[in-house]
DNA sequence: ATGAAAGCGCTAACAC
DNA sequence: GTGTTAGCGCTTTCAT
């Protein structure tokens, strides 16, 4: 058997209470029973058990992440920062993986809020009206992190990606390129639709020609970038330059098309996205448009910390600045 | 106020004990009165709470994962093994970050004993002596994974690391190199102290001076594997190979190589270790020892879930098995 | 400043 | 097969 507050209690010749109010910093404790009930604490080893903690005030200090692949490097840095906010500010974390997995996302989310969780931070791909739904039922409160909602009526934390998506496509093309191929990730997910719309507007505003020849659709895999630059090869009329919806994809299309003889970036400038480290571990180091990661998982935890402390926020849609970061794939 | 097992218990006209039955699956509820319940159950949008029954149960199904770096490619691979094993025996998964830092893992630890957790995964770098008490005064399992504890006291599972850095130096040596260079991560973390003893032995069998110049330590970043061929670079006496502690390091010693004009392996052949996913995302691609992080990080997990079944355990220091996988860093 | 006592929502004997 | 009844270890009024 464990040593309890009731344990504490009768070896500091106090009360339950009185042992709870010391053990929560209550500061209604006369400064000598305070060092009498510490003393039986370090005498007995006594560890308040949270789980009763929490059955009894009805706060867990956890809070549920839904993570589509913890081993991906994007998300493994988005974790990093909602785990150091969590931390900062005295929450634990459980962690579970989704693949992107409907099923398994809502069923998550129901474990999380069984397990009493204070808040969840979800990312997810493709969000639907039925996550929506369950989102509304919650009883805690829940933010999106990289992850859109397209009615945004859910809070989230992201960047402008049809913006960057423009911003990257429009230096492209501001260098002179007139065919410029689009490798993006998976068209389901809503943010690469974002992106697309962004490559579509930069051509429009340059009066240039959409063409689907150029459109590329990966996995986000450095293989999938790989293929995605043999195809790419096999045109008729081969593009100048491309933009591609993650810094693995990019550093498949660069090895794939150096290995086609093909120098990079006086014959193909190649521009990625998020700025992972990978992008400056390959040669010509990348260009990419810089997505903060970290800080969207940290800004993410922030805003779940006051809604659960019930504060008052302004803005439930928060959209982090993104910018470009200049390196070799391009002139 | 939440709908509990004593609203269903009304609702359905049966007492507290036979929801508590139907809901844990117990068979001895009579078809009917089962089919009674679970309407109520979906009537009522019941879902038992957790953190009560974890009271009641002295059960959380929650492990602890105390991990150095979640945002680290090795740390976060090793992650998704433990999760997908604790998925698959029903169990959640609180991760928090370590840092390889003393206080930080002992705190944590005593915060997911305080949670309850049935069982903890630990990874880190130097387990101290305080380490290890911690760990034996622990009420419920504790196993390390990729993390070596000398006295081999605590459960863990690893692969041979002396045997793997001899298995890589020995294969240069095979190709005839009389100078390899070991990139090592920091000399303080004893599994590269064992990579270093099979580095050294590996040069005795073959009867090779051990020359301390040719030790250079990083600190696992792609950034101190730039550096370490500068210092290489300046060595009178240059390295005709070089064996890395990590493939991001290796990465940084090729391409630092390759900017210094020299090619790889004409001129320098390079091995590392870990067989992360970047490994294949280097030209030439890297020749590396396969540590298999996921395997290592699912087996600690299975072998914590015979712990916490209380199942007879064998063999409790579990090392499994590594290769070499041949690539073009290499002649 | 301190204590008494009633829960929090569930499980687990034990009885019938 | 089903119900009764103690707890599990803590927080939280409410008194004093």
């Amino acid at each position: 058997m464990n040593v309890t507050i009731y344990d504490v209690a009768r070896e500091a010749n106090v009360s339950m209470a009185t042992v709870s109010r010391v053990v929560n910093g209550n500061p209604n404790v006369k400064p000598s029973t305070r060092k009498k009930v510490l003393e039986a604490i370090e005498r007995l080893g006594y560890r308040p058990n949270a789980v009763a903690r929490g059955l009894a005030s009805k706060k867990t200090t956890t809070v549920g992440v839904i993570i589509p692949d913890i081993s991906s490097i994007f998300f493994a840095e988005l974790a990093r920062g909602i785990e150091d906010v969590a931390t900062m500010y005295k929450y634990n974390i459980i962690l579970s993986n989704s693949d992107q997995n409907k099923e398994k996302e809502l069923h998550l989310l129901n474990t999380m809020l069984a397990k009493q969780v204070d808040g969840i931070v979800f990312m997810g791909g493709n969000i639907t009206e039925e996550h929506v739904n369950e989102f509304q039922k919650s009883p805690v409160p829940i933010v999106l992190a990289a992850t859109i909602e397209p009615n945004n009526t859910i809070p989230s934390v992201n960047i402008d990606y049809e913006q960057a998506a423009f911003d990257a496509v429009t230096y492209l093309l501001e260098k002179g390129n007139k065919r410029i191929a689009y490798v993006t990730g998976p068209a389901d997910d809503p943010i690469n639709q974002k992106k697309l719309a962004g490559y579509r507007r930069a051509l429009e505003t340059r009066g240039l020609p959409y063409d689907e020849a150029l459109i590329i659709e990966g996995d986000y895999s450095y293989d999938s970038g790989i293929e995605a630059y043999e195809k790419m090869a096999e045109l008729a009329e081969r593009p100048t330059a491309v933009f591609a919806g993650t810094d693995e994809m990019a550093l498949g299309v660069i090895h794939s098309a150096q290995d086609h003889g093909i120098s990079i970036p006086e014959q193909l400038e190649v521009v990625g996205f998020d700025n992972t480290r990978l992008a400056t571990m390959v040669r010509p180091r990348l260009t990419t448009v810089v997505q903060p990661m970290y800080d969207i998982g940290a800004v993410a935890m922030r805003l779940l910390t006051k809604y659960m402390n019930k504060e008052n926020v302004e803005n439930h849609i928060v959209v982090l600045p993104h910018r470009i970061e200049y390196r070799e794939s391009t002139k």
